[in-house]
RNA sequence: GCGGCCGUAGCUCAGCCAGGUAGAGCACCCGGUUGUGGUCCGGGAUGUCGCGGGUUCAAGUCCCGUCGGUCGCCCCA
């Protein structure tokens, strides 16, 4: 760092994550991956940056993510490589570089880290923003987009976040599905082309499918008379939908369905759904996925179903409004007097520490009152006061803070005391 | 990528319209005589007024640019 450039800041879209805001996102964190290994989803960690064409041919260089939104660079070995700007490509292909899916299926895989997409930053919306996600890979049962479905809520749920989940099915590529329904929405919306809003119109031979999207007024009005994919899906695919449906009523998952809703990557089939929050203005999703029995094959490997969700942890945390994060430290060592007090209350934080109890204490020389101070703010139930008095007697005074109630125990006996 | 608003102490902001030596609250530190916090009282430290240029005797204040944030569009987590 050169004298006269010492001023650096984070880079555009990216924010560091500090105390105590980075206690909660550990603690949502940790209760993602606690919730989804309670349905049998194991973590996978996959790099942060893939080969450019894991994305290109996973996600589909159509897509605004693909085209215009990633992170590309080039090494010095001259590979094209991307920052993942999402986490389902990349773990199927781990799954088919490891040959995972010649186990047992459905594969669970659960993971959790940062992706990157250089977007416009605005209030929930980031360059480098954090997910967390899971994937069942291997099976095309329709319980399973249930139990996926009813994982992503319940975990929402249970961190405190009111979200309405909108449920789609988007059929499957062939003629006689999407493929057909495709070919009728833009024959529809060639033949209302000047209705349309001007900035909507390149997309009616670019990608139909996002013009239900817009909020344009005269496009909306267009899309009321739209024709609707879920009236246009094949026997299985509408069958398919049918029983995912039936499966969330015996699950009890409440849902809107919403036959407009499209996802903005390439790979989804069948089954497409979104957690939608309304504290979040602009950015109303807090997560989405659904199924993507293509991608696989996609990726140049095996044909293999699979679906999964992602949740973004920024905007949950938006969300969930300020919450308490535990606090890690329970006992505050109060040293009053000279060098020798100073010595013993180092010596009993590390004993407690060495017990398994949180324990500070006070290391800048600040006065008994500064020390008190510090203990209440540490977030601390106990204080254990050792002066002269205590240290002649090998005791140490034991204030609840709380309660404001102290007594003396024995220094030894500090630990079992205070034991949570 | 496009448009609106904003950028002053660690935080939230006032001061800008009508240029004249930088403020409040909270937080932080010390103290209110002998060893007790969260309340109260007193005191204290802290600013390249986002950055660069212009106008002016004089710019936090006016003008231009730029960077960043935010809201909307777009897109999505």
């Amino acid at each position: 760092m050169s004298e006269q450039e010492t001023s650096f800041r984070a880079p555009r879209g990216t924010y560091d994550l500090l105390p105590p805001a980075s206690l909660e996102w550990r603690h949502v964190m940790g209760l993602a991956m606690d919730v989804f290994a309670l349905s049998g989803y194991d973590p996978v960690e996959t790099p942060i940056f893939e080969h450019t064409e894991v994305f290109e041919r996973g996600v589909g260089e159509a897509t605004e993510v693909v085209g215009k939104q990633m992170y590309t660079f080039t090494d010095r070995g001259d590979r094209s490589l991307t920052l993942r700007p999402e986490g389902t490509a990349p773990v199927v292909r781990a799954v088919l570089e490891h040959n995972l899916h010649r186990g047992p299926l459905p594969l669970k895989l659960a993971y959790a880290g940062p992706m990157f997409r250089q977007e416009r930053p605005q209030k929930g919306r980031y360059r480098q923003f954090w997910q967390v996600g899971i994937e069942a890979i291997g099976v095309d049962a329709a319980a399973l987009d249930a139990e996926v479905i009813e994982l992503g809520q319940r975990f929402l749920r249970d961190c405190g976040v009111e979200t309405t989940l909108l449920l789609n099915s988007i059929g499957h590529l062939d003629p006689d599905c999407r493929g057909g329904y495709l070919a009728e929405l833009r024959r529809f919306l060639q033949a209302r082309r000047d209705d349309l809003a001007e900035d909507d119109r390149d997309r009616v031979d670019r990608n139909p499918l996002r013009t239900f999207d817009s909020k344009e007024r005269a496009t909306v009005a267009v899309m009321k008379d739209a024709p609707l994919i879920t009236d246009h899906l094949c026997a299985d695919c509408d069958a398919h939908f049918a029983a995912v449906r039936a499966l969330l009523g015996d699950l009890e998952v409440p849902y809107v369905l919403e036959p407009r809703l499209v996802r903005g990557l390439d790979y989804y089939t069948r089954t497409a759904f979104e957690f939608v929050s309304g504290e979040l203005g602009s950015q109303n999703a807090v997560g989405g996925g659904g199924r993507y029995d293509g991608l696989a094959e996609s990726l140049g490997g095996d044909a293999l179903p699979g679906i999964g969700f992602a949740l973004g942890i920024d905007r949950i945390v938006i969300a969930r409004g300020t919450h308490e994060v535990p606090r890690r430290v329970h006992v505050y060592v109060v040293a009053v007097g000279d060098e020798t007090a100073a010595r013993a209350a180092l010596k009993l934080a590390t004993q407690l520490r060495r017990a398994g109890i949180g324990a500070d204490l006070d290391l800048a020389g600040r006065s008994m009152k500064g020390q008190m101070k510090q203990a209440s703010g540490s977030g601390a139930r106990w204080a254990a006061i050792l002066g002269e008095r205590e240290l002649a007697s090998g005791k140490a005074t034991l204030k609840d803070l709380t309660t404001s109630d102290q007594r003396e125990v024995d220094v030894d006996q500090v630990a079992e005391v205070v034991r949570p």
